[in-house]
DNA sequence: TACATTACTGACCAGTCAGTCAGTAATTAT
DNA sequence: ATAATTACTGACTGACTGGTCAGTAATGTA
């Protein structure tokens, strides 16, 4: 994870450009893995290939980089879930299993993934960042989703249900995946395979639990 | 929350019996609140109405505390979870339904709703506590689930599914209905109520999306 | 009342870490 | 080459907090 260095021996670098993404990334990291109050800048420093100095020619502190952090994290890849959404063919059953892999793909299984713990860890500490996460990431996500279970209603595919709350259990699973990998992942050695669980998910959401021709 | 004191003027009380519990119960309260490395404790002995040099007769180090407040805290309403479903009378969605409104009312309603916030948020920094919590608490709710789901597969009430991962995703949406309200509870006033959280999840669980008549 | 016991206190200490800044070395300009 | 610029460093500091302990007061005992 640390930057590798191009030299052998120890020796300085200037990469003006560089610097804010790795610094951003090697905080990311440290912040999932042991919580704000507990990462200290210099192995965020050291963990980017930095001193800690450096650290501070680019954020003024360590809460500003704790905002950059989350503010640049997540907001690009809301965009491509719009995108998905404009292209829909009919199916939305289809469209809603599209979203929710495409999710894992893109936010789930990479390192984008820890932003969810920490925000839920830190959301006290840190009002206002926790109300630009809420505006901008949860209130969108859910957007997302309200819009597609709408298509199915209006288009008789899915039942009639209470959509605003459905959007938050649909969520749900999606989110506890990604956070357990960043908690109880290294615990949980046995656990099955991120693909089993979402496909168990959508089925299960889909279709329900009971068998078929007992639904009322 | 502060324990209230009995006489007006600040007093000393002698209260050997009562102390570890009130500092166990502030220290859960403030851990949740702002996590474990940004919980001082001279705020939880404040907050338990005594001085820093009590907690330390109680407990020997801020580790120890932590420990303490996950272990006790949960264990014993596991203990109601295998009495309910001693008493199953054949009806599984019933029995899901129900156990899954109890662990509400006894676990995610009350101040131990906090529990799975804390565990999750500090699971990396204290691999022993995890190991225990993963132990005696998530495997235990697990097995407690899947019996359930067993139940209902064999009474042919339910679908064949893959259990273990479907578990999972049953506990998903419980679990982020108590972790949301100790993170983004403050920011998310204009949600609608766990009752109507919960019946949306039974509900979806047991009967699926798709309209009745196009399920295969 | 006098003494013994012990729950409790809070000032103190030692270690830690966010944030600073004078100095260094890489790069560019002349 | 020499100078000017600036990205970068790391030793330092001040504030903060986990943990200690000598002392205090509440309670029990005779």
């Amino acid at each position: 994870m640390k930057n590798t260095e191009i030299c052998d021996a120890p020796c300085r670098q200037r990469r003006k450009e560089a610097r804010p993404a790795e610094l951003m990334a090697a905080a990311l990291d440290l912040f999932v893995e042991r919580g704000f109050a507990a990462t200290k800048l210099d192995d965020v420093a050291a963990h980017a290939g930095v001193s800690k100095g450096t650290l501070y020619l680019y954020f003024a502190s360590k809460e500003e980089l704790f905002k950059a952090v989350i503010q640049q994290g997540i907001l690009p890849v809301l965009d491509q879930g719009d995108e998905m959404l404009s292209q829909f063919d009919g199916d939305a059953g289809a469209l809603l299993e599209a979203l929710l892999l495409r999710w894992w793909e893109l936010v789930g299984a990479t390192h984008l993934g820890g932003i969810p713990k920490l925000m839920i860890s830190e959301a006290g500490n840190f009002p206002e960042v926790a109300q630009f996460y809420y505006d901008n990431v949860v209130m969108r996500g859910r957007g997302l989703i309200r819009q597609v279970l709408q298509l199915g209603i209006t288009s008789r595919q899915f039942r009639a249900m209470d959509v605003d709350t459905t959007v938050d259990v649909i969520l749900a699973p999606q989110l506890m995946l990604a956070i357990w990998r960043y908690s109880f992942g290294p615990c949980d050695c046995g656990k099955q395979d991120p693909e089993t669980y979402l496909r168990t998910h959508i089925d299960l959401l889909l279709n329900g639990l009971m068998v078929a021709e007992k639904k009322k």
